[in-house]
RNA sequence: GGACCCGUAGUGUAGCCCGGUUAACACGUCUCCCUGUCACGGAGAAGAUCGUGGGUUCAAAUCCCAUCGGGUCCGCCA
């Protein structure tokens, strides 16, 4: 027989269904024994009598968490002992045959809560326990209608997804990069991608105009309660977009995406507030200001798009120019000498997009002219023979026709753990990382063998005097 | 790299300031009773060298130092 869902089973009134699931809870009453059986569906009550002495004796011996299948008879509860509760709560099962699939230890900390009171070192480190929480199977259900919707957002809008390598290049600027050594050339690393930046530029010049990807970056900096070591984001990029035409995009999408998953939700302002960031600072003294109208309501979202970003910042700590997002941002003039005489007046094309108060992506129109693109890495240091050397890719390809493009990059965890009103983005993450960028329940990083070592040429040397 | 907060039965907390009986409570677990519960109920039991190491003291969960683990923030995060 079939195994059906919990929920479905108040279709077969009458009938003899297969049901399968975790034993959520077991009330006894010496003669009487209820089971609540949990699937994915829902809570399915089971009822054991001992007039089947043969089941009721291994009903009794069952326990919460334990896997079982039953076959049974679904039928209406006595008058009285519905439980309007949970789905099911007019039908219950009469079992003709019991299957113990396994028996469950007891469990390290309770499911049955929302899980905030447990300490995040436990649950990380049995995640896989901590996800059978309603509150957490609630937020990964949602996350894959959040991406569902976003996939079928931008397909229908004849946007091509399109995974880039995760084996990519170490490049200057930016964050640090996780390297992986390779082992068929000896002393060379690949890094994994920041972000698909140099990639998704490539498919412009390859003709894609219209390019997504619900990608992961990855940087080797310190976590924080909105940052991960690794985080999804929304990857996008467009052929011959102004910046309005990016910005009015991401405004519909998000809209559409508030309307139809988050119904309970108020957006405070639609269109979304545009300002320069020159204004932004001048008026609440942040880039990403919080625009909600009262701060005390969960379902409120106020969306903005800061744009006008400076190109440069001047970092004190290293002496020396950074970028405010990255070196292929179209700075807003093509007047070379100015870039490199008064970096500090440059503005760029440059865009955050902010939800309540916290950055949820960044985004800007690109450079394709290679002599502005070169000013601006010299600017923030680099001799012109290695900028040729390094991104020798973008060189090559904008001399084979690149269009005017640009993109931008929403963060999905973020946004997520905003709309959810969780605390931090790893409760909306399968398998978050703890503050040092460590996997509890793989053990992760960890020792590799001294042959795996040799095979990749790597020695360690073990610090002296720490 | 820096600052701050936390660490006590399986889980969550109290006790710590102001050192002194058998370290308390709730949930969970186990045993027994219970045929309509659904957070079932009732009776009972087990379970903690108070993160670890050292120090002060007649005496340390409690005070001091170090260390380990978790978190938050600053730096960092193109």
């Amino acid at each position: 027989m079939q195994r059906i869902l919990n929920t479905e089973t108040a279709k077969y009134l009458g009938k003899t269904v297969k049901v399968a699931g975790w034993v959520n809870t077991v009330r006894s009453h010496g003669k009487i024994i209820f089971i609540d059986l949990r699937d994915r569906s829902g809570l399915l009550q089971i009822i054991f009598t001992p007039d089947k002495e043969n089941l009721y004796t291994l009903a009794q011996k069952i326990r919460p968490e334990w896997v079982i299948g039953v076959e049974g008879k679904v039928s209406k509860r006595p008058r009285g002992m519905v439980n309007p509760k949970i789905e099911t709560g007019n039908i219950e099962l009469h079992p003709e045959n019991l299957e113990i699939f396994s028996q469950a230890k007891t469990l390290p900390f309770s499911i049955d809560t929302l899980g905030y009171e447990i300490s995040e070192e436990k649950r990380l480190k049995y995640r896989y326990l901590d996800l059978r929480r309603e509150r957490m199977r609630k937020n990964l259900k949602i996350r894959q209608k959040v991406l569902h919707f976003i996939r079928d957002f931008l397909t229908n809008q004849e946007f091509i997804e399109i995974d880039t390598p995760i084996l990519t290049k170490s490049t200057p600027e930016g964050a640090r990069d996780f390297l992986v050594p390779s082992r068929l050339q000896p002393g060379k690393f690949y890094a994994l991608p920041q972000s698909p930046q140099q990639y998704k530029q490539m498919l412009q010049v390859a003709g894609i105009e219209k390019y997504f990807q619900i990608a992961r970056a990855l940087r080797d900096e310190d976590p924080r309660a909105d940052r991960q070591a690794e985080h999804t984001q929304l990857d996008i990029e467009i052929s011959f977009a102004s910046q309005k035409e990016i910005l009015d995009l991401v405004e519909r999408l998000y809209v559409n995406l508030v309307k139809k998953l988050f119904p309970e939700k108020r957006v405070t302002k639609i269109p979304f507030p545009r300002m320069t960031y020159k204004k932004t600072m001048e008026k609440y003294g942040t880039d990403k200001p919080d625009l909600r109208r009262n701060k005390e309501n969960l379902n409120e979202l106020a969306f903005a798009f800061i744009t006008d970003f400076p190109m440069f910042e001047w970092k004190e700590g290293e002496k020396k120019w950074g970028v405010m997002h990255h070196p292929f941002t179209l700075p807003q003039t093509e007047d070379i000498k100015k870039i490199k005489k008064e970096p500090d007046k440059i503005l760029a094309f440059q865009y955050d997009f902010v939800l309540n108060g916290y950055e949820i992506g960044s985004g800007s129109l690109r450079t394709t002219n290679l002599e502005v693109l070169t000013a601006v890495f010299e600017v923030l240091g680099h001799k012109k023979q290695d900028i040729k050397k390094q991104f020798r890719h973008y060189f090559d390809a904008f001399r084979y026709g690149v269009p005017p493009h640009g993109g931008i990059a929403p963060g999905i965890d973020r946004f997520l753990a905003k709309v959810l009103n969780e605390p931090n983005i790893r409760e909306v993450i399968p398998f978050p990382k703890t503050g040092d960028n460590r996997d509890l329940m793989m053990d992760v990083p960890s020792e590799v063998t001294e042959e795996q070592l040799k095979e990749l040429h790597i020695k360690i040397v073990k610090r002296k005097n720490r």
